[in-house]
DNA sequence: CATAATGGGAGCGAATAGGTACTATTTATG
DNA sequence: CATAAATAGTACCTATTCGCTCCCATTATG
C-alpha cells in the first residue's frame, strides 16, 4: 500500500525528539524507549541505522549515547528514509537496468524512472525540522504531469 | 522500501496496453497475457480489480474481454494504486484516529497527513496517458516543505 | 576494574506478497 | 439449443519480508 515500514516511522518519531530537545545534546537508547514508548530493542536497532547513515553521532561509553550531527533544517527525509530502508525505489524499475524481467519490451522504464524522481523530491524538499515543529510548512505540490492546472479530483 | 507491489506495477503495464491500443476496443486477458510476459492467472487477477474499481469496463461471454472504462488522460495513478492496493496510506497513521498505538503522544500525526497528501498529489497528477505515451511529460515539483528554493543535494 | 552504553550480528514468529487453481456465470455463434 | 469462450468470485499455497528479541563484543567513564 506504498508503505514506509514501520522501522522507519520509528526512526523519523526518534529522531524528531533529537529536533526538539536539541538543548539535551546526547540522548541514549534507554531514555528515548521511555519517551517514545517504542520497544528499547528496536530503539538500539534503529539508532544504530541512523548513525551508519550519517544522520546521528554515536558516543560509545558510559553516558554515550546518539547525537544530531546536523541541523535538523539539513536532514532531508529521504535520508532518513534510505538509512533505513535502503535505495528509494517505487519498483523494480528504478533500481537499475537489468533487474526487470520485462525490461526488454518494458515501455514504462523511463516513465517510472522519472515518476520515482518526483516522489524522491516531494519527500526531499521535507525536512525532519519540518515535521518536528509542525504548523509551519504545508505541502503544495505542482507542475506534475498533465493535470497541473486542474481540479485535483478525489 | 517505499515499494508499490508488483501487482500494482503488473496494472499499469496492463493498462498502458489499453491506452496506446485504444482502437482495439476489446482486449481479453489471454492476449495481454501474451504481448506483456505477465503470467495469465495474474492478468485475470488484476483486470478483475481493475474493472472493480471502475477503470476497466468487462464484456462477459466468448469474444468478451475489457475496455477502458475513459480516456486515459482521465485516469489518475491514485486510482490504479488504489484500485490494486486499497487506500493510500504512507503510515498508520494516515489511515485515520485510533489505529496509532502511540498516538496519545504522538507529535507527528499532523505532518504525516500532509506528507501523505504531498505523495498523493504528486501521483494524481500524473495520469495512465502521461505514462503510456513517455517524453511528453516532465516531474518537477516545487513548494514542498522549506527547502523548495534550495539545490536539491546528492 | 566495575559499570554503562553502543556495535554487530543471529534468529524467530507472524503477516503479507506473489502466484495458482477451481467452479460458477454470462454471452456470441453455428 | 448446444457449445465454446470469456469473465466473476473465491479459496488456497508458498516464499519472502516485517517486526521484534536476544546475545556478546567493544568502548568509554569514573
Amino acid at each position: 500500500m506504498i508503505r514506509i515500514t514501520k522501522a522507519t516511522d520509528y526512526g523519523i518519531l526518534l529522531l524528531s525528539q533529537f529536533a526538539r530537545r536539541a538543548e539535551q545534546g546526547v540522548m541514549n537508547a534507554k531514555d528515548l524507549a521511555g519517551t517514545t514508548h517504542v520497544p528499547l530493542p528496536m530503539v538500539g536497532k534503529i539508532l544504530k541505522m541512523l548513525a551508519h547513515g550519517g544522520l546521528l553521532e554515536s558516543h560509545r561509553g558510559a553516558r554515550g549515547g546518539y547525537s544530531l550531527s546536523r541541523s535538523p533544517y539539513d536532514i532531508p527525509l529521504t535520508q532518513i528514509i534510505t538509512a533505513i530502508e535502503g535505495p528509494f525505489a517505487l519498483t523494480e524499475c528504478g533500481e537499475g537496468p537489468g533487474v526487470c524481467s520485462l525490461e526488454v519490451n518494458c515501455p514504462l522504464q523511463s516513465s517510472w524512472l522519472r515518476l520515482n524522481e518526483a516522489v524522491w523530491k516531494a519527500l526531499n524538499d521535507v525536512t525532519l525540522g519540518d515535521i518536528a515543529s509542525p504548523g509551519h510548512w504545508t505541502a503544495t505540490i505542482t507542475g506534475v504531469g498533465s493535470r497541473q492546472a486542474e481540479k485535483v479530483g478525489r
